[in-house]
RNA sequence: GCCGAAGUGGCGGAAUUGGUAGACGCAGCGGAUUCAAAAUCCGCCGCCUUUAAAAGCGUGGGGGUUCGAGUCCCCCCUUCGGCACCA
């Protein structure tokens, strides 16, 4: 074996072996615990970026890392191959969405394995066959006669002169992407899916989740959004009673208006004979209807002319129409207290409606409580005194005590809600309760007088399966003028999506053909039609991971899910925290009532890895626009402290502007492009960085002088296992025999065994076991005893750090096991070095010295020592001397292990 | 607007349970080797005062709890992710 490192011979070498060998084709095996670890499947966007390169080098440490442990490892890979780029690349290249993905497909393919990640290729699954959306519409058809698929219409975004609708990132600033006109809201029918029958257990089965970040679990739950509270009927003066739900009835004495959404059947009457009113409603409907931007756009209303009666006092309340009132959340109608909610503060403001403060805040009644209190008994109420008055303590008398607190209330009152809870005033029967009793008390007196009751509320809205698009999985379902929505019979799926077709871009191909759609109806024969619509593609994404488990079944999955299922370790971007991973744990519910799979949640454990990040550089043109320079193209100055002090162009040496660190993307031009790292410097030193340079949930900087570290330390780790397996042979290592310095090497030695081990299988913090890694390098390299105890002491070293590197360098590691002499063995099934208790072992520790807190000194002791001892070593420590004399040691806090902490 | 994160040297990051802040790597500086360069090896490297010794300051900002806070609590700022049709 040659000793200088070359990488691609290396690599090409071990990938050879792993292909020829099939090393990582698995099969359900009883007698060895499994363990399924999964990387979220690639979208086949044209070639590989350094995201893909991070997701799936974590995902392929964890499996290899499990494999050492003696686990049957499935790793899988696949694509998912519908979704919108592909019909804007079509646009573009004029070529069908088709061919393009089929050929990215290829190409990303190559890439993969150029990366010698440890995938069962044999079980490779495309969303976009019909072999496997078949089972999707299967289970779609099914869900349609269980009642859990339906159709209703819903709100989309239309863009009226591409006459088409747009996805929400379509839309920018109001306006189509391509065309630029304004865009307006249209209903159109539309399926969806019955989630929400499932959202008490979605929120629940949070809780059975301990493998999963804390953050996403939170996103869920808020998301999903389980709220107490009550629905409360308001009849209409000459209309048809409006229904609302909140979660604060304590504030019902507040409510001072009702709102209703612009497309309620109220607002609409209400436009009949006001012409004013309907130009009103028609301008609601412009804009998108993503909820960022309804929730941030300016709040605009306009009365209807009807009055609700409140149903404890009988006021007429005017009704509103609004347009942050949306009429596919709840009842579109709300109750309006702007004394207490912020969003109805500001409606208010604008149109000057009424406020009433019915909840006093806490401060305010326990000032005035304890003024009266104070007075009467001629004490003055310092504390509170102070705080009214910012802290100033000037004298007072009662007059002046009670215009501060008139003062309060009012600046309370005239600049914002107050939103928290508090004691009920100016509500009649109510006044004087807590918002636990006052919820009691209303929910009571409303159920009595059948205007309310209470109500369990969820945000989660049922998930929209309908897209108007063409690269999609088709819906299953045929339309008969006599027999209405029909699905499509089980024996005549799959309802293929034809591949060859030529595409616009403007209108689906499958719904410009009159063929394509034409049919009959499955119930009663008579000439019918296709839905054009295709699924969503969350769909394909929602169960992707169950059919790796049982390639070519017949079914959607079959008995060998059972051994599998559940996936181990899932890990994707953090992106995916809502919406994928919300519907993917729904389909798994969908799938178990079905009878498919066993388990109840799809994985047990997830990770959620940060972006991939790097500098942008850019230079400005006359008319101030911005032409990004790919880092690539540019040399970085630094002054004689490495502080960066500007950039020039390699091609012109002129300088450049920075323009801060940014997810890499095309429209910033920071993308590195993971190939030519692979070219230049090896894909295991493209692993290692990536692993190395932060922890997998945190954002990751590219930077390329990095790489050149990690290929540095790969070089030396190198030329060190082969100049070892130069030297003699050597015998077997003798404990009793080591000298201190062959002790210290193999105490450093299985120190790192136990944290590298740790920090994969436990914290997944590949970057500390790295940093472990090259310490132990350090270490070695350093340790030139050349006695045969010491050629056996490092020869366990070297060994032991091949094992350890493997997870992430294996093809490195392929080729340095056989250098130490183990040409017949794999490295992948060598078990994971055991760490050796008794070469942990120390005489004597070192503690730190301080005095009140800050750090004076260290001190050396054995490990036997007691308390006493390492008092009296400490307080002669040189360096605390000068802070303890003259003063009294009020008390010595030893903490063993760590430090002593002398208090003077 | 709402929900969730993050903020530590020149840079990426470490500090796992409240216990020596800055491991490891990059960049930089000094030296060795070399005809020279690359590669490699050795040393230095938070800020500030200082000849040195030593002291002080220091984890986005402001308060607090504690013998002791990057870590816990309260308030604020900035950046990032998501908001249901990007995937």
């Amino acid at each position: 074996m040659d000793d200088t490192y070359d990488p691609q011979a290396v690599e090409t070498a071990a990938q050879t072996y792993w292909n020829d060998t099939r090393a990582y084709e698995v099969s359900e095996d009883a007698s060895r615990p499994k363990y399924y670890c999964l990387s979220m499947f690639m979208y086949p966007s044209g070639s590989m970026h350094m995201g893909h390169v991070r997701n799936y080098t974590i995902g392929d440490v964890i499996s290899r890392f499990q494999r050492m442990q003696g686990k049957n490892v499935l790793q899988p890979m696949g694509w998912d191959a519908f979704g919108l780029p592909a019909e804007n690349a079509a646009i573009k290249n004029d070529t069908a969405p088709a061919k393009w993905t089929y050929a990215n497909i290829e190409h990303m393919r190559g890439q993969l394995k150029r990366m010698g990640f440890a995938y069962d290729w044999s079980r490779e699954l495309t969303t976009c066959k019909p072999d496997y959306y078949v089972h999707e519409q299967r289970m779609f058809v099914r869900l349609m006669k269980k009642g859990l698929a339906y159709r209703k219409a819903s709100v989309v975004n239309w863009d009226p002169v591409d006459q088409t609708v747009l996805a929400n990132e379509q839309v920018i600033d109001g306006r189509g992407w391509r065309t630029g006109a304004v865009v307006q809201k249209r209903e159109i029918p539309q399926w969806f899916l019955k989630i929400t029958d499932y959202a008490p257990e979605l929120l629940d089965g949070l809780d059975q989740l301990p493998g999963w970040p804390d953050a996403v679990k939170t996103m869920q739950r808020h998301w999903i959004g389980r709220s107490e509270g009550l629905e409360i009927r308001f009849d209409v003066d000459g209309g048809d009673p409006l229904t609302v739900f909140t979660t604060r009835p304590d504030t019902l004495m507040g409510c001072t208006y009702l709102a209703i959404a612009a497309e309620h059947p109220l607002a609409l009457k209400a436009a009949e004979d006001d012409a004013e009113l309907a130009d009103f409603l028609r301008s609601c409907k412009s804009g998108g209807v993503s909820e960022a931007e309804i929730d941030t756009q300016e709040k605009r209303g306009m009365a209807t002319g009807f009055e609700a009666v409140h149903p404890v006092s009988g006021e007429r309340l005017p009704v509103w129409v609004a347009n942050f009132v949306l009429m596919g959340y709840g009842t579109g109608a709300v109750m309006c207290v702007p004394g207490h909610d912020e969003r109805d503060r500001e409606f208010a403001s604008n149109y000057q409606l009424p406020v009433k403060m019915v909840v006093a805040d806490r401060g305010v009644i326990d000032a005035i409580h304890e003024l009266d209190q104070d007075l009467a008994a001629g004490v003055l109420a310092d504390p509170m005194h102070a705080a009214l008055h910012g802290g100033q303590t000037d004298a007072y008398d009662k007059a002046s005590a009670v215009r501060v607190i008139e003062e309060f209330s009012n600046y309370i009152r005239e600049v914002e809600a107050y939103t928290e809870h508090g004691t009920l005033v100016n509500s009649g029967p109510f006044d004087g309760m807590n918002f636990e009793q006052a919820f009691d008390a209303v929910a009571k007196r409303l159920e009595a007088d059948g205007t309310g009751q209470r109500k369990i509320n969820w945000r989660l809205r049922d998930w929209g399966v309908s897209r108007q698009r063409y690269w999609g999985c088709p819906i299953p379902v045929i339309y008969c003028d006599d027999c209405g929505a029909v699905p499509v019979p089980e024996d005549q799926l799959p309802v293929e999506l034809p591949e060859d077709v030529a595409f616009s871009g403007v209108a689906s191909p499958i719904k410009a053909d009159p063929q394509w759609r034409k049919t009959t109806c499955p119930e009663c024969g008579k000439p019918a039609e296709r839905e054009t619509d295709t699924f969503d593609t969350f769909m394909e994404s929602s169960w992707y991971y169950a059919r790796y488990t049982s390639p070519g079944a017949d079914a959607q999955v079959d008995a060998r899910a059972g051994y599998w299922l559940p996936v181990d370790q899932y890990i994707g971007g953090i992106e995916h925290a809502i919406l994928h991973l919300l519907y993917f744990r729904f389909y798994h519910k969908l799938m178990r009532d079905a009878g498919l799979v066993a388990c109840d949640e799809p994985t047990s454990n997830l990770l959620c890895q940060g972006m991939v990040v790097a500098e942008t550089f850019y230079r400005e043109d006359g008319d101030r626009t911005k032409h990004w320079i790919n880092p690539a193209e540019v040399d970085i100055q630094r002054d004689e402290r490495g502080r960066i002090t500007g950039a020039v162009l390699k091609a012109d040496g002129k300088r450049v502007e920075i323009g801060g660190v940014e997810k890499m993307s095309k429209s910033k031009n920071n993308g590195v492009d993971p190939q030519h790292m692979i070219d230049k410097y090896g894909a295991d030193t493209v692993r290692l960085f990536s692993m190395f340079a932060s922890p997998p949930d945190q954002s990751l900087e590219w930077n390329e002088a990095g790489v050149d570290g990690m290929a540095r330390f790969m070089r030396r780790f190198w030329r060190e296992v082969n100049e070892h397996a130069g030297q003699p042979d050597h015998p077997e290592i003798d404990p009793g025999a080591l000298d201190a310095g062959q002790r210290d090497l193999r105490r450093v030695l299985h120190e790192t065994i136990g944290k590298v081990g740790d920090d994969y299988g436990r914290r997944h913090n590949f970057n500390t076991a790295i940093a472990a890694l090259m310490e132990l390098l350090n270490a070695v390299s350093k340790f030139d005893d050349m006695s045969d105890q010491g050629r056996a002491v490092r020869h366990e070293t070297l060994e032991s750090m091949v094992l350890m590197l493997n997870p992430v360098t294996p093809h490195a590691c392929h080729a340095l096991w056989q250098v130490l002499g183990h040409a017949q063995s794999v490295v992948e099934d060598q078990p994971w070095p055991q760490v050796d208790k008794q070469a942990l072992a120390r005489d004597s520790v070192k503690l730190a010295v301080q005095v009140n807190g800050k750090l004076r000194g260290t001190i050396e002791l054995a490990v036997d020592a007691g308390k006493d001892e390492a008092e009296r070593l400490a307080l002669g420590v040189p360096g605390v001397q000068p802070f303890v004399e003259g003063k009294t040691v009020r008390k010595v806090i030893v903490v063993p292990g760590k430090i002593v902490n002398i208090v003077v």
